[in-house]
DNA sequence: CTATTGACGACAT
DNA sequence: CATGTCGCCAATA
């Protein structure tokens, strides 16, 4: 457990703190961190995805508003995002604007 | 230590 | 709008 290093770690605390029914870049997370850059990094660590539950990794989307990938396949994120009531079409975010958390 | 990889971003064509 | 290329970072072999 926890065999995560510390840049995991922030992480999945940024991705714990995107509020139901909001989704948030990889690159918006990598700004909160610190490295804007470091979008890959983001993506990596995600993919590890320890808890898929615990972290809903589901609410992390691309840049432009497309939905990305998955660990366990992008329809899964699509539908889990769904189920907050994220409209997703076209595998893109309807409304990526109004959905997405802004860094605070 | 070096090379490869990967749930990416931005820009060029 | 789709595809290709470069960049950038961290983890892993």
């Amino acid at each position: 457990m926890s065999n995560l290093t510390e840049f995991e770690k922030d992480v999945f605390g940024a991705v714990k703190k995107i509020p139901k029914g909001r989704v948030m870049t990889y690159k918006g997370i990598a700004r909160k961190i610190g490295c804007s850059k470091a979008v890959r990094a983001v993506g990596n660590a995600l993919n590890k995805n320890p808890w898929p539950i615990k972290i809903p990794c589901h609410k992390v989307v691309k840049s432009d508003g497309s939905i990305g990938g998955y660990k366990s396949g992008a329809k899964k994120k699509i539908k889990l995002l769904c189920d907050e009531g994220v409209e997703v079409k076209n595998n893109k975010v309807v409304d990526f604007d109004k959905v997405l958390y802004n860094l605070h």
